[in-house]
DNA sequence: GCTCCGCCTTGATCTCGGTCAAAGGGGATC
DNA sequence: GATCCCCTTTGACCGAGATCAAGGCGGAGC
């Protein structure tokens, strides 16, 4: 359930290769609220790095010195038990902030999925930055306004919901993560592994995967490759995610 | 699963009978970060209301038109399937606040506990008071941090505990929701049926009442009455909810 | 203090999803 | 394009917790 094989720092600098006014994620991400009078300070403040698939970027239990921005790539967040259980929280994607709302250290770690790419800050100067600039802190509330509403979905599913009715719902939602993606309507694509699904949904790989063949055999959806797949029965696929029928 | 008793309009309005700048309350909410010069403008704009236990504060659809303030008693905040299943997403006490994380329409339910009294707001007019007043608006970013924080922890417990676990976690984080009462230390008071624990915790009344009778047997607390335990073996419950042993 | 009702507990059985095990594929490397 | 490794799929079996079904108990009302 739980893998270590990542390297401890398996990420690179790139400085100044992306200046915040050409930043292609800026208009996905809360610097969007920052004026453009404000950009330079931001880009002084921001560390341009780049992660691996795998590699670690925030470790649980650690001072919570950073916040991050995530400027293309995918980032899972999640939470372990001490035996090793592991509850992924959420998938990140470009534009996706991440840390702000931890104490003195961090309650989740978070590794890249897929190669990352991030504006990573300090969080004292970001909290600074904030108390400057109030479109920022309102971007930031409304984020996490929809990251609490989010979490609230994910408890109802993680609570009440029947294995086929989490996929279902997963296989709904994940789009909707995925703006800068240019993937053909009805279809979505699955960076992440079974492992990582069945993590972040309370299942198991086997159930995971067992459910997705019923849904392939009943024609509901058709894989196209193991990260790809197309949605052929939108609607059934909503009442399913529903528990209705 | 779902109760549907609940009187439409179990609710009644207590004009004046509770200014800001004697509230009991004012400590333990976010109304403790508004200027004292502003304290008359929120006691305008107050609404104060009480509801029997059971009664219908919120209901999920409805356009959402007020926020509150739990100034005394207890309520559960929800969310249900199609065929009735039912996620409780918490339970909220005197100083907790609700309703602002929500877009147009609620997003959940919420029913009083036990009897409760609360100020409501109109949305637009607590709007505008968070932008006069940034130590509010700090004071609320703040607490949907908090909020999310626990909701991740919630994440944890829904999708990779085991019944017994949920339980020793639900025991051990109980207390602190309630600041206000005067429970002696180690004394945990549940204002909840076992079926709103059992609807909290993702499981059934029966496995909630089986897993506490296993720890009354085997010593790790003590059933006072229906309502009140007392941890006996506070650092054995520690273990249990992390999932050690 | 008796009755009644709703909540809680306890027991018997069932089932969905987990666990254990093995075979099947896809992509990277050489 | 052959090999290898890892991820995924599929199958057989198991078990934690759900479901079904009685009882027990405690508090409110008379």
């Amino acid at each position: 359930m739980l893998e270590l094989k990542t390297l401890p720092t398996d990420c690179a600098k790139r400085r100044n290769s992306n200046a915040c006014d050409t930043c292609g994620a800026r208009a996905l991400s809360v610097c969007g609220s920052v004026a453009e009078g404000d950009l330079g300070r931001l880009d002084a403040m921001a560390e341009h790095l780049t992660f691996a698939a795998g590699a670690v970027m925030i470790r649980e239990g650690d001072p919570a010195g950073h916040v991050f921005n995530i400027t293309s790539g995918s980032v899972r967040v999640y939470k372990l038990l001490a035996d090793g259980r592991r509850q992924i929280i959420g998938f990140l994607f470009t534009g996706d902030f991440l840390g702000l709302a931890t104490p003195d250290t961090y309650v989740f770690s978070a590794e890249a999925v897929e190669p990352a790419s991030v504006c990573r800050f300090r969080k004292t100067e970001y909290r600074a930055l904030i108390r400057d600039c109030p479109a920022l802190e309102a971007t930031l509330f409304d984020r996490a306004n929809h990251e609490l509403a989010a979490a609230q979905n994910q408890m109802l599913l993680l609570g009440r919901k029947t294995a086929l009715e989490r996929i279902a719902t997963f296989l709904l939602d994940l789009p909707s993560h995925d703006p800068a993606r240019t993937i053909p309507p009805g279809h979505v694509h699955l960076p992440m592994t079974r492992a990582e699904i069945a993590d972040y949904l309370g299942l198991t790989i086997e159930t995971v995967s067992r459910v997705l063949t019923r849904l392939k055999t009943q024609g509901v959806i058709r894989l196209v490759s193991l990260s790809e797949l197309r949605v052929e029965q939108p609607e059934v696929l909503r009442d399913l995610a529903d528990g209705v029928g």
